[in-house]
RNA sequence: GGUGGAGUGGCCGAGAGGCGAGGCAACGGCCUGCAAAGCCGUGUACACGGGUUCAAAUCCCGUCUCCACCUCCA
């Protein structure tokens, strides 16, 4: 397999530390507010790439952090008068329920910030031994990373600390460069009481980057395999927790992967304008997470998506013909057992996840599995099928996932359903019998009303419900 | 100012020196009582201008446009 790494900005060959073994840490949310679809794709992406370890036979150690505790979850925590942890766990759970609705496997761990001072403060001190961190001037509390100690930083993402546009104020609270950040954040007279931990340099709270430091440290050891986040963690996010842990004498991670952002060009998303996407508006679309889900893993996990509303509904439209084929074949052969994938799919999925090229491999298999159908060649239909499910699995999409069972109403009603379809076919059956095609079609519009869809096939008619937009 | 990307047929979206990825839409055909679904077929696509080459969307030079990051951000 080969990945790209944004290090040596290169793809190039996977090669894990421990064989077998995969550690992946991946940045996660900032839970400050809900979700918007964008964050979900990250969410996606990296759970494609598990996915693909995993099929691959590597056992995979995949932790994804929470960030419950940063400076806008205290704003809104001072804007509502609501503890920061009560708004932190409120938006966590919408995250939790937004993963699960898009068929995001649970990580093996999840770690939160707010759980983790004491490996922090850990790494702060050592840090601070090794000379690389320094108390501020102004004895606020505050403890930062003295950044032209490391000779390497601005390595990942290519910035030169000189060319940086400086990022505004003089030294502020006592540090001794621009560039340098906080590891740990003394209280602050105007900041929620609650939102304060005892260290060794005073009570406060840490600073963004060195959680992801000592979370990745205590769960994936000294050094691991992947560190992901989007593209705009790039700096300083991720320059930053290179510099802690190499400084700590940590080899840190072996690959760095980013993945692309997803825009909404002119009307970019943000609060104040009212105009996010979260998965809750796209439901109202009329369109479910599958499809969902779908449109976002179709283009490369570095290509930028610029969203359309168009192009979703375009999105679903394509899953549907995927859909369709797995119900008809189900209806043929069974479910059959997925096995393993077509080579030139795993020939994709090796080349840096090229999840477009894999996705051509699962529309040809189903042409010819659709062929097969029609040629009523059941070996051939069960051929396809086990192959579509396999690769779809992969890429978290197969239509038989238990998994997109959750949400559906009306389970108690199917029978119910069913009879009073069979009742409507049977007096259509009578009505083509004696070639009164008006009275058919007639059945046949009141049942698509219903949101009930007919299809006469060689076996005889067949209906399915939705559908429609 | 610095860094990193991107401009592909009506639309989405891979690819990256020579055989037209794939999907959506459209049109024609097969099938069908009619549909639907499916299958078959139909497109002189690679921002612009030069150049290298037997051959360039793919390499080189130049130009234009767009985006992201450099401040919290998946």
């Amino acid at each position: 397999m080969r990945l790209h790494d944004t290090a040596t900005r290169s793809v190039r060959d996977f090669v894990p530390k421990t064989p077998g073994h995969v550690g992946v840490y991946l940045c996660g949310l900032t839970v400050q507010s809900v979700p918007h679809i964008g964050h979900l794709r990250s969410g996606v992406n990296y759970d494609i790439l598990r996915r693909w370890l995993a099929q691959s036979g590597y056992e995979v150690t995949f932790i994804r952090n929470v960030t419950d505790v940063d400076d806008k979850i205290l704003v809104k925590s001072l804007e509502t008068g609501r503890p920061f942890w009560s708004i932190a766990y409120a938006n966590k759970l919408v995250l939790d329920a937004d993963y699960r609705a898009l068929n995001v496997l649970p990580p093996t761990y999840e770690p939160l910030a707010t759980g983790h001072m004491p490996e922090m403060h850990e790494l702060i001190a050592e840090l601070m031994s090794r000379g690389h961190a320094y108390e501020s001037s102004e004895g606020n509390g505050d403890v930062y990373f003295d950044v032209p100690t490391y000779a390497d930083y601005g390595a990942l993402s290519g910035q030169k600390p000189e060319d940086m546009l400086s990022a505004g104020e003089a030294p502020e609270r006592g540090k001794r460069h621009p560039e340098d950040f906080a590891l740990w954040k003394g209280v602050k007279a105007d900041e929620p009481a609650e939102a304060s931990w005892p260290s060794p340099w005073g009570a406060g709270r840490p600073g963004w980057h060195i959680e992801c430091s000592a979370m990745a440290r205590r769960y994936l050891g000294d050094e691991f395999d992947i560190h992901g986040g989007g593209l705009d963690l790039t700096f300083p996010h991720h320059e930053n927790e290179i510099a802690q842990s190499r400084s700590a004498g940590l080899p840190f991670a072996r690959y760095w992967v980013h993945n692309a952002l997803l825009n909404l060009g002119e009307a970019k998303m943000s609060k104040s304008l009212g105009n996010v996407i979260d998965l809750q508006a796209v439901r109202d679309m009329g369109i479910r997470p599958v499809e969902l889900r779908y449109y976002m893993g179709v283009p490369h996990y570095r290509s930028r998506i610029d969203y359309s509303d168009d192009a979703l509904r375009e999105a679903a439209t394509a899953y549907r013909r995927i859909e369709g084929f797995v119900q008809r074949a189900v209806e043929v052969v069974g479910t059959g057992r997925p096995k393993d994938v077509p080579p030139a799919f795993a020939a994709a999925m090796n080349d840096d996840l090229n999840t477009s090229a894999a996705l051509a491999v699962v529309h040809d298999t189903i042409r010819e599995g659709n062929t097969a159908l029609a040629a009523g060649d059941e070996t051939g239909v069960r051929a396809a099928l086990t192959e579509v499910r396999a690769m779809l699995g992969v890429l978290g999409l197969d239509p038989l996932d238990p998994a997109w069972a959750g949400g559906e109403t009306g389970g108690d009603l199917k029978p119910v359903v069913d009879s009073l379809v069979a009742l409507a076919l049977e007096q259509r059956a009578q009505a083509r019998t004696r070639k009164d095609w008006a009275a058919a079609d007639s059945v046949r519009d009141q049942l698509k009303n219903a949101g009930i869809q007919v299809e006469d096939t060689p076996a005889g008619p067949r209906w399915t419900v939705g559908e429609q937009h």
